[in-house]
RNA sequence: GCUGCUGUAGCUCAGCGGUAGAGCACUUCCUUGGUAAGGAAGAGGUCAUGGGUUCAAUCCCCAUCAGCAGCUCCA
């Protein structure tokens, strides 16, 4: 694999992958409630490739050098640090004395081309390290003399060159750039050099190479998909939700559409919980600082969390985490083994202090609303537990059309609890997940100090992944609040306690279903239902007796009775992307029919009423992902 | 938080050192139309906020707030 050995050249590699991993199972359980930013593999790359000889991830770094070339012929004096092959493309960090503006992509795109008609071939030479040096400083290349220092003694130390221009590089390389390939420099931002922000701001150029112009531009329509369905857009063109400057910065505020997209998530999360034995608790948003204290958030949290307010001269805090909250009530009075496990879930709304460089749209945030569940039971009743719990999360993600993967991370180096504890809760999530008839991949070391857990990936439809609901066991909160219930045996024992969320947060949840979707929702979650449209005036009357009957089935639906035009109104509601539109002239009246336009489908179809009726009731109540 | 970019009508965006424009949306009137924009008129802006430079600032400078692309961070 390359992008192991250039790891050693390229130690922001090591960065870039531990950035990765916000997105992967290693997230703790804190994380796991926050929004990650989604990664996915490009459409593009389903596609067979084109035969060649190399990668496309060699390709792309061979890019990163012929643009690291061009930007020194067009601005000289540039300091090079590490440009490997990313993900979906390559960039190069470089230190230039002005900024680069978008206009100068154009630019070193044009001389990149220029470059490689003449570069020819890519050659190879290896450098004592006292050559290496001595051929970095005369260029003044102060971040690859770094490199350079960081390269393990014994090991070869290489230059790549084209066209007369050198980078320090292990490679591998394509051979010659006189041969067909397609690129295209995307943007810049600025990057800290070795990942560190005590370091240096270098400017990062992304960009993105392809064998072939097809591919590119496959690739770019994939981007272009993306940003169409980007949900702060979608969110705004659908009237869904806003944040406002007067509110601050990572808040959100629900408009009425998307709340009636809420109001369904949440019952279909309640329908799932209360026939699965869970209780509803409610804990309030502000508490005395002192339970921070015991649940040691105040100590290992507190960066996160707002500062202290005073009430009657005391410190009280805004929540974090719901968690404490629980706690209390079980504490509130004695355990017996025989009303255990007990199963409480709350929509608990917590605040967070986030830097203001991280948030981004509903998907990282402040505020928040987690689906919180806290499950207390014994050891033995564990693995019954959890599978419990993998069959809910199952059952909640595949109804919204999401695939999914799980991850169980076993004890990270810095851990409470003794070996033995952990070993036994990660036989029972192992238990759980046999029970649950749910395969685990193992995410080795990746746990949270308190305690094991599986944390799922969920793939959207631009096969995008997320993570959102993760299951954890906690050894630790019931350590801190000295948690008890009596045994048979009379004998005062510690509850295991296990924290979970589904949704993760409503609001990061909903902005993923947003993009999920593209805005297209399902019926049953589709903020207005059904659209009546009367052809003329005259047949208001009964375009609004249908528009009763369907609201009394519990569906959401309008009825476009005003004057104005028939063609604008269907224009209108289908730029809402309803999923029916309902037309009535004298034809419908006359036989009690509608004609139905149904939401991105050319045929449309007249049928009775009733007919429709049966249907639109039949979608609702099965959640159908599919019209 | 850091680097860069951005902030003009509800939305998308023009514009300019001499206090502003378009399209859509909105309001009113006309239009009764068989499947994606009927017509006309009107209203709407402390040009994000606060300082500064200038005879004069929406425009130039600084700060703040907010957004965007990343980086960093996220027990």
């Amino acid at each position: 694999m390359e992008s192991r050995r250039v790891r050693r050249y390229l130690p922001s590699l090591a960065a870039r992958a531990r950035g990765r991993q916000r997105t992967s199972p290693t997230r703790s359980v804190s994380e796991a409630w926050l929004p990650p930013k989604a990664r996915g593999p490009m459409a593009s790359e389903s596609v067979a490739p084109v035969e060649s000889p190399f990668p496309l991830s060699t390709l792309r770094h061979s890019v990163s050098h012929l643009m690291a070339s061009a930007v020194e012929a067009l601005f000289p004096g540039a300091k090079f640090g590490n440009g490997p092959a990313i993900e979906h493309g390559f960039y190069y960090d470089i230190e230039l004395p002005e900024p680069l503006e978008e206009r100068d992509l154009e630019r070193l795109e044009n001389e990149m081309r220029r470059l490689a008609k003449k570069a020819g071939a890519m050659v190879r030479s290896e450098y004592t390290r006292e050559e290496a040096r001595a051929r970095l400083a005369q260029r003044n290349q102060t971040f690859k003399l770094d490199t350079l220092a960081r390269i393990p003694p014994g090991e070869k130390i290489t230059f790549y060159a084209h066209g007369g221009w050198e980078d320090l590089c292990e490679g591998p390389h394509i051979d010659r750039f006189d041969q067909p390939f397609a690129f295209k420099l995307q943007r810049v931002a600025g990057a800290y050099w070795m990942g560190d922000e005590a370091n240096p701001m270098l400017q990062r150029i992304y960009g993105t190479a392809f064998w072939t112009k097809e591919d590119l531009a496959r690739h770019l329509a994939w981007l272009e998909e993306v940003e169409r369905r980007d949900h702060r857009h979608l969110g705004t063109e659908l009237d869904l939700f806003s944040h406002h400057q007067e509110a601050g910065s990572g808040f959100i505020f629900w408009h009425p559409k998307l709340g009636a997209v809420r109001r369904e998530m949440e019952k279909f999360w309640w329908d799932l919980h209360q026939t699965r034995g869970y209780m509803p608790v409610y804990t309030p948003h502000v508490s005395r600082e002192t339970l921070f204290a015991v649940s040691g958030h105040l100590e290992n949290y507190a960066d996160m969390m707002y500062a202290a307010m005073k009430i009657d001269e005391m410190p009280y805090r805004v929540k974090p985490m719901n968690c404490p909250g629980h706690i209390l009530i079980y504490k509130n009075r004695g355990r017996s083994y025989r009303e255990l496990p007990l199963r409480w879930a709350e929509l608990g709304t917590v605040y967070r202090y986030e830097r203001s460089g991280v948030l981004h749209g509903m998907l990282r945030v402040r505020g928040f609303t987690q689906d919180d569940s806290h499950i207390f039971c014994t050891p033995e009743q564990l693995p019954r537990e959890i599978a419990g719990v993998l069959e809910l999360v199952r059952t909640l993600l595949t109804a919204f059309g999401f695939q999914f993967t799980a991850y169980l991370a076993t004890r990270p180096a810095k851990a409470i609890g003794d070996e033995e504890i952990w070993t036994r809760a990660i036989a029972a999530l192992r238990e759980g997940a046999v029970q649950a008839g749910i395969a685990l991949e193992l995410d080795e070391g990746g746990g949270a100090f308190y305690g094991p857990k599986i944390d799922f990936k969920m793939k959207d439809a631009l096969g995008r992944e997320w993570q959102t609901s993760t299951v954890q066991c906690d050894f630790n909160l019931p350590e801190r609040f000295d948690l008890t219930f009596t045994d048979k045996d009379g004998t005062k024992k510690r509850p295991i306690m296990v924290h979970r969320a589904i949704y993760g947060s409503l609001e990061r949840f909903a902005g993923v279903l947003i993009e999920h979707y593209g805005g297209r929702f399902p019926f049953w979650l589709a903020p207005t239902q059904v659209v009546l449209i009367p052809i003329r005036e005259s047949h208001a009357d009964y375009c609004r007796e249908l528009a009763n009957a369907l609201s009394s089935d519990g569906l959401r639906v309008a009825c476009m009775d005003d004057s104005g035009h028939m063609n604008k109104k269907i224009k209108e509601a289908t730029q809402d992307k309803v999923p029916f539109l309902l037309i009535a002239g004298d034809r419908e009246v006359a036989e009690r029919h509608v004609t139905v336009r149904q939401r991105e489908r050319e045929q449309q179809e007249n049928l009775p009423f009733e007919q429709f009726r049966e249907r639109a009731r039949a979608l609702q109540a099965t959640r159908s992902l599919t019209l």
